[in-house]
RNA sequence: GGAUGGGUUCCCGAGUGGCCAAAGGGAUCAGACUGUAAAUCUGACGUCGCAGACUUCGAUGGUUCGAAUCCAUCCCCAUCCA
């Protein structure tokens, strides 16, 4: 086996999980806050700087390496571990949230998606087989079936229709993927309907992937709608394998799935905000770092946070300076910084359902939530 | 002292009789950011307000129904000549 979920202790207060997911490049404690990497480099930070946050495992995207700089480079670089020099696990996404989020410039049918390049502009033939071979070629240790990520404004027939789709192209993927190395998670979908999520669960579940993830949440729905969706597919996935929210990571949604039984989750908006002069507080408030009221504010964005922002003493009012001068490094140490909180919160709650004290934790330190 | 070109809302800069509270940048202020087409995007940006009103284009005076725009005088800036 690729990898092997060891599932360590279930929560007396609630359902949430903690476990070990063991992969060819090292363990991974669940529950897990993965950094995002689209581009085979988490943005702003250097590999070392990723692993001195705590992470262990960071994702990266099919459709934009194979867009560039291609996958066959990559493999002839060695695969994606070695060309980003990453010592840690890699989970590949397979292109599937580009299907969504590059609408407009592609067309999907049964066989699978023809997308225009975003680079080029050039034709591509995305399908089930062909997403299987790139994601073979980069060599991630955990790889991701090709769905479709449908607007969260589909009519019902829509979410169901495509729900199908993706259940088929799941297990196209499963058929063209026999890589002993490489451990591939199917993914549930279904669109805003409670039923069809239900269904989807059991259908992926039933497949019999290494790890189970539900897509599709948090493409712009109210957030209780989102909780009652994921209450509704976690259920229907194998207590012993590994679950995966895929691209939620704001820490109230971090909390609410783990309290669901959510294993793994992943998110742009660390290193985004990173980016874009927004950090994560003490509270896990965002707040906004170019603001005025911070000008001659010479403190730490969290003086409990050991990141190299907040251990390093570089205070808001400096962290403004560098956003208003657009110097590079704001978004460096507020990447980081933003990372370490949300690292932590998963440590945090880790300890917590290992203690059966989940709840209290929450209460007591996170009422706001 | 002479010649020429200029002085526009925080800055740069368009505008040469009404469609001008005045293009466009920048700066500033605020907001957004959830499997990254994002070091991005959106809004505000003379004053008070809901429509609307009021005060602005170096200064003062004038022409005109109407002036940032035309005229006169003055003040300042740049370059060149003495």
């Amino acid at each position: 086996m690729a990898i092997q979920f060891e599932l360590q202790h279930v929560c007396k207060q609630t359902d949430a999980r903690a476990g070990i997911l063991h992969t060819p490049h090292g363990d991974i404690h669940t529950p897990v806050f993965m950094p995002v990497g689209t581009q085979a480099t988490v943005k702003a930070l250097t590999p070392d700087m990723v692993w001195g946050l705590g992470a262990r495992i960071v994702l990266s995207n099919t459709y934009h390496l194979q867009m560039r700089p291609g996958s066959d480079l990559i493999q002839q670089a060695g695969g994606l571990h070695s060309f980003m020099r990453w010592p840690g696990a890699i989970l590949t996404d397979s292109g599937g949230f580009q299907v969504f989020s590059l609408e407009g410039m592609r067309n999907i049918s049964d066989e699978g998606v023809v997308f225009q390049s975003h680079i080029d502009g050039s034709r591509q033939l995305f399908t089930p087989e062909t997403v299987m071979g790139i994601q073979k070629n980069l060599g991630a240790d955990i790889v991701m079936s090709f769905d479709e990520c449908p607007a969260h404004s589909v009519d019902y027939d829509y979410a169901k229709a495509s729900m199908h789709r993706t259940h088929d192209w799941a297990k196209r993927g499963q058929v063209a993927m026999h890589d002993a190395k490489q451990a591939l998670f199917g993914i549930a979908q279904g669109g805003m309907y409670e039923d069809l999520r239900i269904q989807s669960a059991k259908s992926i579940d039933a497949m019999g992937f290494a790890g189970n993830a539900i897509g599709g949440l948090s493409v712009g729905e109210e957030k209780p709608l989102m909780y009652r969706l994921l209450e509704a597919s976690v259920p229907h996935l194998d207590p012993k394998r590994p679950r995966y929210l895929m691209g939620v990571g704001s820490p109230d949604c971090l909390v609410e799935g783990v309290l669901r039984g959510v294993d793994m989750f992943d998110c742009v908006m660390q290193t985004r905000m990173g980016r874009t002069a927004a950090a994560f507080d003490q509270s896990g408030n965002r707040i906004n770092l170019r603001n005025a009221r911070f000008a001659r504010d010479f403190t730490v964005i969290d003086t409990t946070c050991c990141c190299p922002a907040c251990s390093g003493g570089f205070t808001k009012a400096y962290l403004r300076h560098l956003y208003m001068a657009k110097e590079i490094l704001a978004a460096t140490l507020v990447s980081a910084h933003n990372i370490a909180y949300s690292m932590r919160l998963m440590q945090n709650m880790r300890n917590a359902i290992l203690h059966d004290e989940l709840l209290d934790y929450i209460n007591k330190e996170l009422c706001d939530t």
